[in-house]
DNA sequence: TTGAAAGCGTTACCAG
DNA sequence: CTGGTAACGCTTTCAA
């Protein structure tokens, strides 16, 4: 009933009347072996099922073929299609993964670390949760030359490379989409000030509008926490004012959509009389109605540029690198006031 | 700049002047080894940064502490939350986690079973992709017995422990919920007939109305393929029928949404036309127009049992399991024509 | 209480 | 072309 003992290279060579060698070179094409011989051996190795242990081999080069990922959460959708990018890539190139979560915590962001570099991983990649400040987990590694790329939430940028998304550029598309499609006046529901996204989402937003000669209007701009909830607030404050929007540009999926209720209980058109866009990679945002235009991130794509990046610097290549992907504006039937 | 080797016993027992069995038996706190000893061994360990090397570990016992895990894919939400509750059980007993997918393909199943198992990891847990009709590639581990445990889609269930959810008293409340708020005629959407859920939650939805005394109409099923474009097809073709429901069951969260859009584009109230039951995960039935009546599965908790499932196995306990994990119709505004 | 040595499965080097 | 052997890091007898 137990767990049968798998077939070694010296089972192979018992049988065979051969020595390890000679077993192993065959396996591997070596050209000293025989046409005659490396038949036997493949033959008898396929039909023994054998498969090469890699712990042995592990131990010999140091080097499981493994890459440890740390996000803050995998259920997310954002997290989990960017750790599908870096999945196949790494699949690809004869590399599993093996995924941990801070769960947003800088103490357990430290134990994932602390066990991956204990599994040995050939590489790490990060993206830092939000309760992180400090970052001399991560210098540690760069000492023992572990290795490192952090995405979106970064930090060490002259020691690690990075792959982020261009947040403030991605506001500027939208808003810009906007003004060029009818809309006049363009409210904006955010987030926490002190987060990043909020700050450079913010910024493009207002830089669009300065581009436009366009003259800010604080009220239009509302952030608070992200979140369905406050979306839906947020929006209704907006619509109640003296002069309201007739677009507006939530930051998130989720205050999007939130806004999207609000705008549906006025009994008010979209996009006709409120233009609205979201964030979001979701297939949800074709559930709705009207389809939600919204910023896509290319979070496959920055899966995959974070791997290859890593496995640059596995392969020996240290030179620090700092990818940008852009976002791409899925253009739906929320947005356009104009054909 | 390349990549230091590790500390090793040896360097330890170098360092001290003693052997290498000391030093190992000294830092499992063996018995044997006097207090002194082991006090001295285990500040060296630490000031040295020491950390047993897994491969080695892993050659002796050929067990690396890993498990294996197989999804259809990653991305959706309904996988990567129960992989979230498989990872956190999983983690609690010291094992780590390999994801791979199968893209719901066949062919790719097998390889990424055939990856598994040259990893060596300990156990595997599968959710069977839609294509897959033969099972003999998981009968294979049965007699190499490799602990496998089966979640949702499941087979071979003489053989190996699954955990799935209530399919069939699902679907029956979702149908009974519908009689019991006055619907009369509720149709069915469902994937391909081969499938075990597709089975199941259709014999729960056949078995309400029997049980309500309603007779079955066969053109009222329609079960074709899981997509939110199969949704809306099947929609339009029940909504087109001569005598067309008045209620209709999505099995799946994208087929509910594609029957939503039919819904709409035939101008079709809901409820009160047509009234609708998904299934799907908690945040975005909340974010259509009007919120969709759900049958939610307890997602984290299959995946913790799951885990449980195969660490029992792993453990040496071999007794075949089967678990069932209850859903919840969480009822919000597109299900009942009366208050 | 400690040490020496075998062995886990593989590769790589040196002989023949 | 093939065989022998050391080495990777650790655990585990068996001896002392």
């Amino acid at each position: 009933m137990n767990k049968k003992r798998p077939v070694s290279l010296k089972d192979l060579a018992k049988e065979l009347g051969v020595s390890v060698s000679t077993v192993s070179r065959a396996l591997k094409n070596s050209p000293e072996i025989g046409a005659e011989m490396k038949k036997r051996v493949k033959m008898l190795a396929k039909e023994k099922n054998y498969r090469p242990n890699p712990f042995a081999i592990s131990l010999l080069k140091n080097a499981p073929h493994i890459i440890g990922i740390i996000v803050p959460d995998i259920v997310t959708h954002y997290y989990s299609s960017i750790i599908s990018g870096i999945n196949d890539v790494a699949r690809k190139n004869g590399y599993s993964i093996i995924i941990t979560s801070s769960y947003e915590k800088y103490k357990l962001e430290i134990q994932c670390l602390e066990d991956l570099v204990n599994i040995r991983v050939e590489g790490i990649i990060v993206c830092l949760s939000q309760e992180t400040r400090d970052y001399s987990h991560f210098e540690m590694l760069y000492e023992q030359n572990i290795p490192l790329v952090f995405f979106d939430r970064i930090c060490l940028t002259d020691k690690f490379s990075s792959v982020v998304t261009d947040n403030v550029d991605s506001a500027m598309k939208a808003t810009v989409h906007f003004l060029e499609t009818g809309s006049k006046r363009v409210g904006f529901i955010g987030g926490a000030n002190h987060l990043d996204i909020v700050k450079q989402r913010k910024h493009g937003y207002l830089q669009a509008l300065r581009d436009n000669k366009i003259p800010i209007e604080k009220e239009l701009v509302y952030c608070e926490k992200i979140g369905y909830e406050t979306g839906y607030k947020a929006a209704k404050a907006l619509l109640s004012l003296p002069n309201p929007p007739d677009a507006i540009l939530g930051m998130t999926d989720s205050l999007a959509f939130g806004a999207m209720k609000a705008i549906r209980e006025r009994n008010l058109r979209i996009p006709e009389d409120v233009a609205l866009i979201g964030y979001t990679d979701e297939i949800h945002s074709g559930y709705v109605d009207p389809p939600l235009t919204a910023v896509t991130h290319q979070t496959y794509k920055m899966g995959e540029a974070t791997c290859k990046l890593l496995l640059k610097h596995i392969a020996g290549d240290y030179s620090v690198e700092q990818v940008v992907v852009p976002c791409i504006l899925s253009v739906r039937d929320s947005s356009s006031k104009v054909k």
